[in-house]
DNA sequence: CCCTTTTTGAGACTGAGTCTCATTCGGATA
DNA sequence: TATCCGAATGAGACTCAGTCTCAAAAAGGG
C-alpha cells in the first residue's frame, strides 16, 4: 500500500528473476495490511472478496517468495494450517497462544534470545532460527 | 518390555476404560524401545516387520492415548510429519535440529524454563506447555 | 505491436491423518 | 471353559492443506 514497501517488493521480485504482477502484489498487500496471524485460505478468500481474481496456487507460490525473502513469517500454531504475518522491519518476537481463547500474544525477551544462542554455541552450533511458542491459560483470580 | 512399564500401561488403559490388546502393547513397545524421534509410518512399519499385524488406524489411535497420558511426546520438526518419543519418567527437554544433517540434539536449561513461566505470568497467564526448537548449523572451525 | 518467456488458474494429485463399519476379540460372568 | 456383548480392529474410503500440471493468458524488452 505505501510506496516504499511496493518498491521493496518489486526489487525482491527482480532479484528473484520474477515478474511483477497484480496477483503477487495483491498477496503481499493482503498480508501486509493486517497485523494478524492468518492462514493461506483466509488470505486467498480476502483477496477474492476484494475483487482480485487469484488462484490458491498463486497465493501459495507468492507466500513462498515472501517467506524466503523475510517479508513474511510463517508460523504453526499446531492446528494443521500454517499462519503468516508480515515482517515490516519490526523486531523479532515470539508467541504465546491462549489454549482457552485461541488469542495470540506477542512477546520479546532479550535474555531468552541470548540464552538460545549461548546454548547452541555450547553445543558447537550456530543458531540459525528458532520456533518458540508458549501455550498458556488465564491466571485464575 | 520391562514389567513396571507394562503395568503402568495397563493401568492407563484401565483408567481410560480401554482394553488391553496386543496391538496397543506393540505400539507402546515400539516407541518405548527406541530413544529416537520417529514418525507414525516408521513406527507402523517396524511393528509389522516384527510380525505383529496392526493397522495404521490403530497405530494413530494408540499414539493418541499415549500422548494424552504423557507416556509419549509428540513433536513437529517442520517436515510435515509428527514425530514421537517416549517419556520414561525422564525430565523435560527441548530440541536443537541441525539444518545440515537433520540431527536432533536434546537440551535442557533451567534458566530458559524459568524465564518462560515468568513471561507468561507477567502477561497474566499460566504456562501450560511450550514448543521450543533451535534450528542450528555446525560452527565453522 | 510482436515475440518469447513467465505466470496464471482450474483442477488433478499427494500424503498425513481420520473416519466408517463389518468382523474379530477381550474379558466379565456363570 | 463356553457364552455373550460391547469394545477394538483393519481395510480402505475420506479429508484437507498444500503441490503439481499444463493449456491459456499476460508481462515486458525490443
Ligand atoms: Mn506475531
Ligand atoms: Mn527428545
Ligand atoms: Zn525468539
Ligand atoms: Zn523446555
Amino acid at each position: 500500500m505505501n510506496d516504499s514497501t511496493i518498491q521493496n517488493f518489486k526489487e525482491i521480485l527482480r532479484k528473484e528473476g520474477l515478474r511483477y504482477t497484480k496477483q503477487r502484489q495483491a498477496v503481499w498487500d493482503e498480508i501486509q495490511n493486517s497485523q494478524e496471524h492468518r492462514d493461506a485460505e483466509d488470505i486467498y478468500m480476502s483477496i477474492r472478496n476484494n475483487g482480485v481474481n487469484v488462484s490458491r496456487a498463486t497465493v501459495y507460490r507468492t507466500i513462498d517468495v515472501l517467506v524466503k525473502n523475510r517479508m513474511v513469517r510463517k508460523m504453526d500454531v499446531g492446528d494443521g494450517r500454517n499462519r503468516y504475518e508480515p515482517r515490516l522491519g519490526d523486531a523479532h518476537h515470539d508467541h504465546m497462544i491462549c489454549v482457552e481463547t485461541g488469542k495470540i500474544i506477542e512477546f520479546y525477551n532479550e535474555e531468552l534470545e541470548d540464552l538460545q544462542e549461548k546454548i547452541a554455541e555450547e553445543n558447537g552450533y550456530m543458531l540459525v532460527r528458532h520456533i518458540h511458542q508458549l501455550f498458556v491459560k488465564p491466571l485464575k483470580k
